[in-house]
DNA sequence: ATTCGCAAAGTTTTT
DNA sequence: CTTTGCGAAT
């Protein structure tokens, strides 16, 4: 075999990596931290089993995005020089599996794919069609019922609502309709395709057999975000040969919500017996600063393995926790330090990243870096395929290949306009309800409905004889059939004919959709390239084409930022609501879903970190005061830097070299305005940079009033000690009682008696040489 | 068949 | 403040 040898392979890897490269037959749990050299663990123990003999394609290597994929196939080549080991996302995998035996699960194998639009529309006239009144529940709920209901491998017949549950009962109803017509459509959903995997997997034993027999070595990344589906899948895969190898970080799982089963890593010791963990605790990424908030953070979750992250990496910067008056503040100053650190050349806009909890946070980013002329690129879920003059497009090749694909059929009747509308279109579709037909043909029997105006039967039929001439059309070269779809249809030309803007952009997306059909072509010289071209338009996103080279400061959500990493991050709107979430705050698994998620953020940052709020957000057009995210409570909050930007950097030319080396201003009227004037004041440290005054965090946590803590341990309060409490003023303390988080301190003030739990009290010790 | 306007709602989203 | 969807008006 080409490529390093053992020794080459091992070379520069820790015991325990080394341990996870050289484990070949039985199961393997890999518990990776972050930035434990996971990847590179992976693709060095696939090399290492080619190199005992093992053939390549016994070999599976499952992943959930093809990013993930794409960087492992990069690393195998690069190792061992060859490609043939099958990588890819579990529903890739499916898709692929599903295609051979689709016949087993009611599909013909031209099925397509729906995406997530295609499929709400599809559920959408399942709930039309089973006439269900939605009052009170959204088709998104429906949606997402249905969801979970596949990922959980509950077929539409064993559906079952809880009794008491009236969406349950909604979705029992629906469940069924829909299931009904994506299978008379020939289409699957996102779920389907592990869900029908799994089934095909339980119901038929041969066949279950023989491709365990097949992959004898499966290797699953991020398990910690696996379903039921994918568990039930891999396990049926790994009975006879029980190779399986799996990564995961039971700390970094944060799509619970969508599925995911943190139970399946939690309990993999126990579902596979005999199985070797091995830990990957050294960080090769962050500074020791960053892990330590890191750590500190997630030490709070009660549902998790107990993981000592370090590193050798040297000291670095501490981390900061950033107070702003306001969102924009907090949006101007951020562009402000990128733009500076870049202008001094120090740092280069790629460095940076921009990481924040929902994507409306964006907005106000976005204005201030364009401020500063900072270029910047928003990594979107969605973009080039989800654009509508793409999804036309593709809706007549999905309607070319699949001709009962009827959400296909839908979209396209009537694009461009050709004169049938909204109510030729009812007439049709219950025409084709009536006799169980696919809308396409109904479309065939136009002539015979009745209630139809001839008019519109006439541009129906005109409809299906261009469908039919495209379809006789050669379909090897996709380039040539676009084109043709492009002619036939005339949309090129109503677009030409218009000279909006926008309009002009959609050539330009066309264009590049020829493009890439044309660069598709060329790759793929086999048969079935129409299908395969719409199976990749189906299950890749764009994330994947999230660019690295441009020389850009990057934006994301918390959920994108999952196996990146970047010098500098800066986590904006680390506030109550936000992270964690308002909709997560009452169930305490969700709640440590969000520590996860803020987790996942803060261990993307190798060198730099800042936390931020601000005191007060615009947000959906209102201004609301902010109350700090209780996790900024469990930070280790003495070993960060804490500051307080004094000036708000309204300033127009704000940018200039000069405007970083202002004058500080008066700090007493600044309070003033704030009304904050009783603040402590202390020495002016010589250099604050950016205009940022360094405060401790007692001083930061006063400011910031309800629900805040203090900064001093409850260890520091002793009986007799004198302290200060924002709302009754000075007293002393009578007694303290209890331990731990309960550690409880009874104090007398001027009027009134009070506990406190000390852990969250925003009590402050006087010195005696400050007492007024 | 399009266009305009108003009301309603607004986490996260690997595929 | 947005975006999105639906219904009425042209």
């Amino acid at each position: 075999m080409a490529g390093a040898s053992v020794a080459e392979l091992l070379k520069g890897l820790t015991a325990a990596q080394q341990e996870a490269v050289q484990h070949v037959d039985g199961p393997l749990l890999m518990l990776a931290g972050p930035g434990s050299g996971k990847t590179r663990v992976v693709t060095h123990r696939i090399a290492y089993l080619l190199h005992q003999g093992v053939s390549p394609r016994s070999i599976l290597a499952l992943t959930f995005t093809n990013k993930a994929a794409n960087e492992m196939r990069l690393r195998l080549e690069r190792l061992t020089g060859q490609s043939s080991v099958w990588m890819g996302t579990f529903h890739g995998f499916c898709a692929r599996t599903l295609r051979r035996y689709a016949n087993l699960v009611g599909l013909a194998d031209n099925y397509s794919i729906l995406d997530a639009g295609d499929s709400r529309k599809a559920l959408k006239q399942a709930i039309v069609v089973a006439k269900v009144e939605l009052t009170y529940c959204s088709p998104e709920a429906v949606a997402t019922a249905i969801s979970w209901a596949k990922s959980s491998l509950i077929s539409p017949t064993d559906y079952k609502a809880r009794p008491g549950n009236p969406i349950g009962a909604i979705v029992e109803e629906i469940y069924p309709h829909y299931q009904r017509s994506l299978l008379a459509s020939n289409a699957v959903d996102f779920d389907d395709l592990l869900m029908y995997t799994a089934q095909l997997l339980r119901d038929n034993a041969e066949l279950r057999q023989e491709l365990d027999e097949r992959y004898r070595y499966i290797m699953v990344d991020e398990y910690q975000d696996t379903n039921m589906a994918q568990y039930a899948i891999i396990r049926a895969l790994s009975q006879h040969t029980p190779n399986l190898a799996v990564t995961g970080d039971p700390d970094q799982s944060i799509y619970g919500w969508r599925g995911a089963d943190l139970s399946n890593i939690l309990e993999f010791e126990r579902d596979f017996p005999g199985v070797r963990v091995v830990r990957l605790e050294q960080n090769y990424r962050s500074t020791p600063n960053i892990l330590q908030v890191a750590d500190a953070l997630i030490s709070h979750n009660v549902n998790r393995k107990r993981k000592t992250l370090f590193t050798d990496h040297a000291a670095g910067r501490p981390v900061r926790l950033v107070v702003f008056p306001s969102s924009r503040d907090e949006a101007d100053h951020i562009a402000a330090s990128i733009f500076s650190e870049v202008q001094q050349g120090r740092r280069k806009f790629r460095d940076f990243a921009i990481f924040y909890r929902i994507n409306a946070l964006s907005r106000s980013l976005e204005f201030a870096l364009r401020n500063l002329e900072i270029p910047y690129q928003i990594v979107h879920g969605l973009e080039f395929y989800q654009r509508k003059e793409v999804k036309d497009i593709l809706a007549y090749l999905f309607l070319l290949h699949n001709p009962q694909h009827d959400v296909a059929f839908l979209r396209i009747i009537n694009t461009p306009t050709r004169g049938i509308g909204k109510k030729s279109i009812q007439l049709l579709m219950h025409h084709a309800q009536r006799h169980g037909l696919s809308m396409l043909e109904a479309a065939r029997e136009a002539g015979l409905i009745e209630s139809l105006a001839k008019r519109s039967a006439v541009a129906i039929s005109r409809f299906v004889a261009m469908y039919d001439a495209l379809a006789v059309e050669p379909a090897d070269e996709l380039e040539d059939l676009i084109n043709s779809i492009l002619d036939g249809t005339g949309y090129t030309k109503t677009l030409e004919a218009s000279d909006t803007e926008e309009d002009e952009q959609r050539l330009a997306n066309i264009e590049e959709l020829v493009t890439a059909a044309q660069e598709f072509d060329q790759q793929h010289p086999e048969e079935n390239r129409l299908q395969r071209f719409l199976e990749q338009a189906s299950l890749v996103n764009d994330v994947d084409g999230w660019d690295e080279e441009p020389d850009q400061v990057t934006l994301m959500t918390l959920h994108a930022a999952k196996g990146l990493e970047f010098p500098v991050i800066y986590i904006v709107a680390v506030e109550q609501g936000m992270i964690p979430h308002e909709r997560s705050q009452e169930d305490p698994d969700q709640l440590e879903e969000e520590r996860r998620l803020l987790f996942v953020g803060i261990t993307r940052a190798e060198e730099e970190l800042q936390l931020s709020l601000a005191q007060r957000r615009t947000f959906r057009g209102t201004e609301r005061l902010v109350v700090p995210s209780a996790f900024l409570m469990e930070l280790p909050r003495d070993e960060m830097e804490t500051e307080q930007p004094l000036e708000p950097l309204d300033d127009p030319d704000w940018g200039e070299e000069d405007d970083f080396s202002d004058p500080i201003p008066d700090d007493a009227k600044y309070f003033q305005d704030e009304g904050m004037a009783d603040i402590e004041q202390r020495p002016q440290p010589s250099a604050a940079r950016d205009s940022t005054r360094l405060m401790t965090a007692a001083d930061l946590l006063k400011q910031q009033g309800q629900g805040s803590a203090s900064s001093h341990s409850p260890a520091a309060f002793q009986e007799g000690m004198l302290v200060r409490h924002p709302e009754y003023g000075s007293g002393l303390i009578l007694k303290v009682t209890g331990s731990g988080v309960k550690r409880t301190a009874t104090v007398q003030f001027a009027e009134v008696e009070k506990k406190f739990r000390l852990l969250h009290a925003p009590l402050e010790p006087i010195q005696a040489d400050e007492e007024e």
